[in-house]
DNA sequence: TTTTGAGTTGTTCGA
DNA sequence: GTCGAACAACTCAAA
């Protein structure tokens, strides 16, 4: 009789270059598809925006595995992970338990459990890496330490080779029946207000979504990425994050289809950035404290000055300062931000206002579809500079300027902040600027219906070059 | 072990 | 309008 394996699926929603998947088919296994999704663990639960996400990605995987003769079990959401998975083996003749590695500190404490407490039950338990283009366990430098500097990083391992699976035939997986029923609805992912009028509108969840996406901006927009990946204002960017995130692409399929192109721009622009995703995994595995602390330890020193109103108008995009507003209502409405803007909301709320990087941490996880605790992390530690960079003090973004400089057109503010729509591009970016007769003529009363600036910028910028200052001190 | 060059994405000021 | 220097000091990575 065939053996089944069970194939635990995790932020690998795919069929292809999945390594536990294919190695189950290369071992003659019946394959029983398996997601958890676990309520109740305590940490880094998936906020809002990623449970609908989640929703329509698992949603997407169950069609796709229904047409090939197969059913994706739904382990039970009020168990956790191991209990979950104990309920599943007790009712079915499995053989094998396959999974590809997750780096977050959570996971790997959780499936080190598992994986012992299986063994010890006789399963023979397998773990792959599949979520990353190179295993975080074995990447370090020549002195045997992990990376803490991106570019080293990117030398290293641009230039190794990275291993493409040959497309593995769906028709020939066998597939095991589960014994069990569970609804995704049971999972309670979507939300029960309707809030998610603006992803629909913006997203398409499915794995042939993302290849079309990957295919599209592979032809289309890949060669003049570096020309307009900082503009919000064009579809400049890849969008790829969510498909990512979840797995519905695999990195090396992304990879391979972008080194197709041959091209050193290619290769200096978007392949980079498929780097930084993987430099971000590598933190998150040798550097686990980094999620919650910074990543250097003296930097947990820094005088941050909690408020509460101003994290608020952060999060509502109430801060009177046009491009970030813009940003933080994209991100409510979409799910999503341009990578610039990230930075440049990110800027403001750690520099002008002082507010801890994990606060804007904590709400980027809440609100983004490609919430991602590698990337999420390493962005904010890189925008307080307390993370792997040179972190100069002084890097504090200009609001106004960088809005001029990259939503150059003004379609970005004028889309998100509609309210500013009839401002001339002169002071789109700087509304408080701009004389009462042209803020009359564009129908603003500021304060009314758009927001003073929560902080002028001179000031603000100084407050964070005096509290670096006052920070060097005590941590002298 | 010590040394040396370099570090995603910035801003401001003054010539 | 454009350009280079200054903003200070630290850690990393590799030789």
């Amino acid at each position: 009789m065939t053996q089944v394996a069970l194939l635990w699926l995790r932020s690998d929603l795919r069929l292809q270059d999945n390594q536990a998947l294919s190695w189950a088919v290369e071992h003659g296994y019946k394959v029983l598809p398996y997601y958890h999704h676990n309520e109740h663990s305590d940490e880094w639960q998936r906020g809002g925006a990623s449970k609908w996400w989640l929703h329509y990605a698992l949603q997407d995987l169950e069609e796709q595995i229904t047409q090939l003769g197969g059913q994706l079990l739904l382990g039970n959401p009020e168990y956790t992970s191991a209990d979950a998975i104990q309920e599943v083996l007790q009712q079915h003749q499995v053989r094998a338990v396959l999974w590809n590695r997750c780096y977050e500190p959570h996971r790997i404490k959780e499936d080190t459990q598992i994986k012992a407490a299986l063994k010890s039950q006789g399963y023979q338990v397998k773990s792959f890496n599949s979520n990353t283009l190179f295993d975080p366990t074995k990447t370090f430098n020549k002195s045997g330490s992990p990376f803490k500097v991106f570019t080293p990083f990117w030398k290293s391992l641009a230039q190794q080779e990275v291993a493409y699976a040959e497309p593995l035939d769906e028709t020939s997986i066998s597939w095991a029946s589960p014994q069990l029923q569970r609804r995704l609805d049971d999972l309670s992912l979507l939300p029960t207000i309707g809030w998610d009028a603006g992803m629909h509108s913006s997203w398409e969840v499915s794995r042939s979504a993302g290849l079309a996406r990957l295919g599209q901006f592979s032809q289309a927009r890949a060669i003049v990425y570096g020309d307009y990946r900082d503009r919000p204002d064009l579809e400049g960017t890849s969008k790829l994050s969510p498909y990512l995130h979840f797995g519905q692409l695999g990195p090396r399929e992304v990879l391979h289809q972008l080194r197709s192109l041959s091209h050193p721009d290619v290769e200096s622009g978007i392949t980079r950035q498929l780097f930084w995703r993987e430099f971000g995994q590598h933190l998150l595995y040798h550097f686990p404290h980094s999620p919650t602390q910074a990543l250097y330890e003296k930097y947990q020193l820094f005088p941050w000055e909690e408020n509460d109103q101003f994290l608020r108008a952060w999060q509502r995009g109430e801060t009177g300062y046009p491009i970030v507003d813009a940003g933080m209502r994209e991100l409510w409405t979409t799910g999503w931000m341009h990578n610039r803007v990230r930075m440049i909301v990110g800027s403001l709320l750690v520099k002008h206002l002082l507010q801890p990087w994990q606060a804007g941490a904590e709400w980027f996880w809440d609100t983004l579809v490609d919430a991602d605790l590698g990337n999420n992390t390493m962005g904010w530690q890189w925008i307080a500079g307390s993370g792997a960079d040179g972190a100069p003090y002084f890097r504090v973004f200009n609001p106004i300027t960088q809005g001029q400089k990259f939503d150059i057109t003004g379609d970005y503010v004028r889309k998100w902040c509609p309210e500013l729509a009839h401002l001339p591009n002169k002071y789109l970016h700087c509304p408080f600027d701009a004389p009462d007769l042209e803020l009359r003529a564009a129908g603003i009363i500021l304060g009314r219906n758009y927001p003073a600036p929560i902080i002028g910028h001179k000031e603000g910028r100084q407050k964070a070059l005096d509290a670096f200052a006052a920070f060097k001190e005590i941590s002298a």
